[in-house]
Order: structure tokens, then sequence, then C-alpha cells
RNA sequence: GCGCCUCUAGCUCAACGGCAGAGCAACGGACUCUUAAUCCGCAGGUUCUGGGUUCGAAUCCCAGGGGGCGCACCA
């Protein structure tokens, strides 16, 4: 046991140890004495016998100072200790709950003293013991053997108070979630609502997939892609914005019913709803039209609410929402009329459109036609006044390029958006199946955004695969990232993703 | 991209023009029933970085960096 160096050697002689590094030394300290014993502190395995829910479930109602009789082998990280002199309290934490070590000298071997004595918080430790109750009550392992099973050299942050520092929590995520339960809850959340919307989709018949994300051409939606260069072809390959055109392609090639739980990249803005990379559920049903894919994204969405949560209301801000089925479903045009009063068409005149959307504030660009400016009022108008699910349903064509048209008016798409609190959870549409229709609105895009670099150049290969027949379909686009922000009751899209893209740390 | 806010000990936070402090964690000590244990003692700082104003700057000003929020684009 030495003084370590912390004062100044020699005058001049720059002094860069930090509270930090006094920290660190001081638990490698422990970790060599441990060595220095023999007992390795980061062994190879460990036979755990026992959660710490399990032990609280099997052990309910007891009196205090009960012995029961029954040994248990636990592990887990250590996240308070609480020291009496030849008794000693401690809390191991596992991905159940917590535990409570008491540790008394006189039943300690002299290999476990040895560890207690070198253990910090932060710790990962094993331990073996009675299953008790203390004098108190509290349902403890009264510990004999205990085991180094990797040492922390880091300091945790604040039992009390965690980690509040959202760089931080978002760079070193790890330390967030150990150090911040509910940082773990949401994520539990997140892998339930997946693991979810898995067995739902099973049960459906729907095949799962994986298409390209590492693409010659980015297609499907409407964004910029991230490049990159692919060296043994020596061409330029961009990161998919959308699996839609691959998905479609596998229905013309018999996959009647496929989806694909996708990883899009988006090189756009970024906010509390937008993040480069987000995750959508993609799925296409042959045969189906727009009623059976809404039908399909409420059984999916409450199916994955209650296996994750349990419940179908949840709270956003100051208001509540309810998830209850059915959901309404509501013509664009009708909500838009009752809005603004008047009917709009996109076979309008611009310049009437245009008049509207100035009474309501929405601005829009010369090159927008009347659909498209439809598209605008709805978003500003309609959207943000929706709290409780609805299906929008009738999109205009202008801002439908995959979708059917419906079969009474053709600058109508069949198409539904599922609103949530104001924002967009679900699209989906009867899918364009005729080639030279897609041929044609490819080649009406690209000439009414030139220069545009969100408008990709049309997809010679989807329009050749229309061409050998792509039947009756019904598609739909899930927002992963925005239904876990729902049912998880959270306001940043970062705080569902566990490792959001941030500038990196500076050396 | 534009605007606003923010950065102090490992963590959580004070000090807001006048000696940089507290709690937790750490370190030394007391304690066999605590559970945010308690008590005594001790230590811990490039106040994000660089300039400037001032007798004096964590504090005010300028520039830069990280992060957050809002607006715009987008899902």
């Amino acid at each position: 046991m030495s003084t370590e160096p912390t004062s100044p050697a020699v005058p001049g002689e720059e002094d860069t140890t930090t509270t930090l590094d006094v920290l660190i030394a001081e638990r490698r300290r422990k970790r060599d004495s441990l060595a220095a014993r023999g007992l390795d502190p980061y062994p190879s395995r460990f036979d755990r016998s026992a959660l710490a829910a399990e032990l609280h479930a099997d052990h309910q109602g007891l009196e205090a100072d009960v012995h029961t009789g029954v040994v248990a082998k636990v592990a887990g990280r250590i996240t308070a200790k609480r020291g009496h002199g030849r008794l000693s309290f401690a809390e191991l934490t596992d991905p159940t709950g917590s535990i409570q070590l008491l540790m008394q000298e006189s039943n300690l071997s002299e290999s476990a003293q040895a560890v207690l004595d070198a253990t910090d918080l932060g710790d990962w430790i094993g331990a073996e013991g009675e299953v008790v109750t203390s004098r108190r009550g509290e349902l403890s392992i009264d510990v004999g053997e205990l085991f180094m099973l990797s040492k922390a050299l880091r300091p945790l942050p604040d039992k009390w108070h965690g980690l509040t520092e959202t760089d931080t929590r978002y760079r070193q995520r790890e330390v967030d979630l150990l150090a911040n339960p509910d940082s773990r809850r949401v994520f539990d959340i997140r892998f339930a609502v997946i693991a979810a919307l898995r067995a739902l989709m099973a049960a459906e018949r729907f095949v799962e997939v994986d298409t390209p994300i590492l693409q010659p051409q980015a297609g499907g939606a409407l964004a910029r892609p991230f490049l990159t260069h692919a060296n043994a072809l020596d061409i330029e390959l961009s990161l998919r914005i959308a699996p839609e055109l691959y998905l479609k392609r596998l229905v013309v090639g018999g996959y009647e019913r496929v989806f694909e739980i996708a990883r899009n990249f988006r090189n756009e803005g970024i906010d509390t709803r937008h993040s480069p990379e987000f995750t959508a559920l993609e799925a296409y049903q042959a045969f189906g039209d727009l009623d059976d894919g809404m039908d399909l994204s409420e059984r999916l969405i409450v199916g994955a609410a209650e296996a994750s949560t349990g419940r179908l209301t949840f709270r956003v801000g100051d208001k509540e929402v309810d998830l209850t089925p059915p959901w309404p479903r509501l013509h664009l045009l009708d909500l838009l009329e009752a809005k603004v009063g008047r009917r709009l068409h996109p076979s309008d005149p611009v310049e009437d459109v245009r008049a509207v959307c100035g009474k309501f504030g929405v601005e829009f660009l010369p090159t927008w036609g009347s659909g498209k400016l439809i598209f605008e009022l709805y978003d500003a108008v309609i959207l943000p006044e929706v709290t409780n699910p609805v299906f929008i349903v009738g999109f205009p064509i202008e801002v439908s390029p995959l979708a059917r048209h419906s079969a009474d008016d053709p600058l109508m798409a069949d198409r539904y958006e599922l609103c949530i609190d104001g924002r967009e959870f679900v699209n989906g549409y009867s899918e364009l199946n005729v080639p030279d229709e897609q041929d044609e609105r490819f080649a009406a895009m690209a000439a009414a955004g030139e220069g545009d670099l969100e408008v990709p150049p049309a997809d010679a290969a989807f329009v050749r695969a229309l061409e050998f027949g792509l039947p009756p379909t019904s598609g739909l686009g899930i927002g992963i990232d925005r239904l876990v922000m729902l049912l998880a009751e959270v306001e940043a899209i970062r705080d569902v993703i566990l490792f959001p893209m941030l500038r990196p740390e500076q050396a």
C-alpha cells in the first residue's frame, strides 16, 4: 500500500494526473491484490443458479431473520455497498432486479474476504450462500463464497442520480444502460416490439427476407442517399433509402407475403424525430388492397403494444393516446373540406389551391402541382390535430408515384397513412402494378424534379420486373423507431436508438 | 443551414465580477442488520479550448469545439 504519485514531481514538468487516473489506479491496485493471492480477477466462467427476480418470487412473504436452508449462486454487478465493520451489505443487480448480499466476516471463506476487500461499485461479482432474510426482513444471500467475475476499472456514475449528460449517454450507451434503469426499460420495449412484430408476421404467414442495403440506385422513396464505393467493381453505390422496390420484385418472384425489418439510411436532417438511420417494417401481401393493409397495420401495432407494454393507452407530452381498435378510416379530401371550407381536388387549377395554401400560411414552391399542394395542406392543417389513431385515406397521385390510382379517380391513389399524435406511423397503399404506367410516372417525376437531389432516376430493373407481372398487392411500411417512442413514452428518437449518429469524439 | 440554451471534481450539482464549494464515489479510521446506512478524518480542479475587457474572470465580450432544443427539409 503506497501513496499515489499525485504531487508534481519536478517543477516545470507537467502533472497530468487527474482524479479519474487516481480512481482507476486504486481499482487496478485492488485487482492486482487479488491476482497476488492467486485469485483470477477475470475468470472464464461462473455457474449462476438463480436470478434476483426468481429469488424474490420463490421466497415471498418470509418473516425477518429466517434461514431457508436453500443455497443459491447469484451473479451481477455490485450497485451498492454498506459496510458495518465485520458485517457488510451489498446490492447485486442482474437483468431481473437486485438481491442483497449479507456478508458476515465469520461466514466468509478466506478468498471471499479477499474478494470483498477488493470489491468496488460496478464490479461483476458472483456470490454463493444461503437464502435468508435479514433482521429487517430483506431477502438476502448469506454469503459464504464470493468471486470476482470481472473487475471494473472505471468508476460508475452516481448511484442515485445516474448519468444525465445526454452527450455521454449517447456516446457511452453501455454506461447509460448500466446506470439508468429507465434507459434499459426503453430498449427492453424496443426489442420486445421487434420480437412481437416478427412473431405476428410469422403467424400471418409472411416470410421474412433480406434485400440489399448497398444498391446501385437507391429507390422506393424520395430522399438523399448516402454514397459509397465498391472497390471490386469500381462503382458508386448508395445505401438504401427503402426496401420497397426489391420487396415487390420478390412478390413478382412468387413470395406472395414478404416482409423485411429494414434499416434505412437517409442523408438528411437530424432532429428529435429524424435519425439518418432508422428502422422500418415493410410488408407486401399479394391479392390484398388498402383495406387489407389497414387491417394488418392495426393488428400489428395493437399486438406489438400489448406484447411490449401490456397496455393500449400512452402518455405523449400532456396528452393521452388510446390505441384501442378499431381505428376510424377517413378520406383525406373530406377532412380537408371540413377544415378549409371547400372541396379540393388535384384537378383544381393550381392557382386556386395556392390561394387556399396562402390562407392557411402554407408555403410552397412554384413547381408544385395541385396534388402536392393538397398534400402540404394535409401536413399543415390535418396531421397536427390528430391524437388517437386514424387512417387517412386517399392521397394525390402526384405525391404517390408507386401507388395504384383509385378506380374512380385517376388523380388520386389508393393510399393511406396511419396518424397518431400528429405523426405518420404507417404509410401503405395498393401497389401500382402496371409497368407502362410505372415507367411513365418515373419519367414524369424525373422531368418535374430535374436538379432535385431527392428525385431518383427511373429504375429500369424494377419496371422490367413489373413486366413479368406483379399481382394485385397491398404494401405498407411502419416506422419502428416512432412506434417505440410512442410505446415507451419518450420524446426523442435518439432515446430509442442504442448508438445514435453523433459527431466523432475528439481524440 | 439559421436562432436560442448549455459545458465547473469520476458522477450529480452550487458559486453568476472578489479565496472554486457540497453530496455521492474514492482514500484512512469506528461499527454484526443496513438498504440513498451513520459517524470521524483526509484528499480530489486545464471551471470545454483560445483570445479580449478588468486591479481581479468559472462569471462579462469575441472566436472556435461538443451537446441539447426550436425553425427549415424529411419518415
